[in-house]
DNA sequence: CTGAAAGCGCTTACAG
DNA sequence: CTGAAAGCGCTTACAG
């Protein structure tokens, strides 16, 4: 196959190792030497085999720590199912990754973990941030005292020396939402928009996302809300139930988060099924099945799973090979999926 | 890091070599023995490192071929950059592909070049196939008499020995844009379908999931055509002109294939913009323009990379590691996309 | 600055 | 049926 490094010795009349010293920029080799190795090994083609790199590199194992927060999520844990993944792959390769569950959001519990990771001399961290000061504060301790690269997920915190960042685009989430009520509704109507909290932030980049699009390019439409049911069916129902009350001819309803089977509950309770047109997120729960249903009219979800495996990637390619990610932040596809389109074998 | 073989061969006082034929059961081992390393094994944990082994195996390296058809399509060429992908992987852990490209669709050329890959002994083909009775007397045969499995992908051929497909589920597909449609329409109205070759399976199956659905659940809908238009741009546009003429009131477009341009100069110059309704597939050529400038409301479209990926992995799997794929049929992501879903840096 | 050697975890002829 | 040894391609102390 191939070309060998023991082929570019005996060619160049060196050793292996000095070979090795020329390629990698070891230094501890004389400047004229290694630019005659490395014309020799351009010429010959030479690309080294990552098998016997990882192999031999694998006795200075690659650590690399992983926090999560809100772990009792069914987002979370699907994004775990990526993590794993990845776990397995850089195990395969030689490395090895720690990861540390925290239930719920809490900033203490973060750099606790994070504490912990070093200790463990993690030598990469991916993390779900936090935008909180000492948070932020002890990211950039991390990268710039300790120099532990980190690569934040899910959520992100911009004005911090984080490596990059790996997530959705709540905003342009927010806007593919708002062309889909468009074409669902003709462009005009009384569309509600019931979130989550508005303290999430990438809750309210959908809804500043939706509403700003909706207002841009179908202006016949009249939003009303947004509310919020803090991810708790009841309180969605509540909520769907008194709006249908003051807007007894609502068109369609944007859901940026979970309360799809309080929501659903009051559409099939005012015997509006079908007819009320409804865009949520995520493909979690019950949303197939409203979908299937004819509650949910489009599914607009994120791959979680990619938001675990990449991360741990990308600081294992870095640590590994040296490559650095290709931008600062990597945003995740948008999928847009109907009743058509929903993967085998789920839920 | 893992428990290794080593580790295994000195708890069970035996020779490494002696662990191997226990673990991999290669036989040449007394039973016992063999039955009682294995449990030692187990007991400690043991997962064999997949970089010592590929490095060993590297010395009889594993040949897969692939047999391109319709090379010069951009679709194609989407695909066999999925390939060179899996070349990489695959060259990384010690195998080999070797790629062959044929323009158009060609059953002669195709046989051949099973044939040339036999005597390159390559020791699985992935092949684009083609539904005639030799060319699937062809993979029947290399199946059973030279026994080398054979992968098809992005067209199948289901009455054959083949190990299993890749690619779309075209019925699927054409449902998908059923709902997309009955929806963008509002369930009532006229929508024409227009498709490429009435001989291309894949198209047909679209045709048929499209006109299928709009009947089932979109009663209100009344299909015009399918026409032809042998993916032309011209024959598209004059093709899209006559049904104006005939049906003035015409509420959406369905097209299965190329001719997109076509189409849009035709609405375009009936000053129908936006106003007709269309849904196309793929992501190719001008595809994400016309949906940004409001031609297209709708794309649909399949992962080409992972159809040319995939099916060489899963060969490699099946070599390297005995790994069987889990279905006969493997079908790809259908994707949607509006104008807010267009990936980055893409054209 | 350079080389010889050992080692990463596995597989595979070769002897016996 | 079993073991000792060589080898896959690379890296890394250790000498010099």
């Amino acid at each position: 196959m191939g070309v060998t490094i023991r082929q570019i010795a005996e060619a160049a009349g060196v050793s292996r190792g000095t070979v090795d010293r020329a390629l990698n920029n070891r230094g501890r080799i004389r400047p004229e030497v290694a630019e005659r190795i490395r014309a020799i090994a351009d010429e010959m083609g030479y690309k080294p085999n990552q098998l016997g790199r990882a192999l031999s590199m694998s006795r200075n194992n690659i650590k690399i720590g992983v926090i999560l927060q809100g772990a009792e999520t069914p987002f979370m844990k699907e994004v775990l199912k990526g993590i794993q993944e990845a776990c397995a792959e850089v195990d395969n390769l030689g490395g090895t990754v720690l990861v540390h569950k925290i239930e719920h959001q809490n900033a203490e519990d973060v750099i606790l973990a994070m504490e912990k990771m070093r200790m463990e001399e993690v030598r990469g961290i991916a993390m779900v941030p936090l935008d909180e000061e000492r948070v932020k504060r002890e990211i950039d301790r991390f990268v710039e005292e300790f120099r532990i690269p980190v690569v934040t997920f899910t959520s992100d915190v911009e004005d911090t020396k984080r490596l990059c960042f790996v997530g959705q685009n709540g905003v342009q989430c927010g806007r593919a939402a708002a062309g889909l009520m468009g074409e669902l509704t003709g462009g005009k109507g009384k569309v509600a928009v019931i979130s989550g909290y508005s303290t999430n932030t990438s809750l309210s980049s959908r809804v500043v996302g939706f509403c700003e699009e909706i207002a841009r390019k179908y202006p016949g439409i009249e939003i009303i809300g947004p509310e919020y049911c803090f991810e708790e069916n009841g309180r969605a129902r509540e909520i769907t139930e008194g709006i249908f009350k003051e807007v007894p001819d609502l068109d369609g309803i944007y859901l940026t988060s979970h309360g799809e089977e309080g929501v659903c509950e009051a559409i099939a309770g005012a015997g509006k099924a079908g007819q009320v047109k409804m865009v949520a997120n995520d493909f979690m729960g019950r949303n197939y099945e409203l979908m299937r249903e004819g509650f949910i009219h489009f599914l607009i979800g994120q791959d979680a799973r990619i938001q675990g495996y990449e991360p741990v990637m990308i600081l294992f390619r870095l640590l590994f090979n040296g490559e650095a990610p290709e931008r600062a932040k990597i945003f995740t596809e948008i999928y847009i999926r109907n009743e058509y389109t929903i993967p085998e074998g789920r839920h």
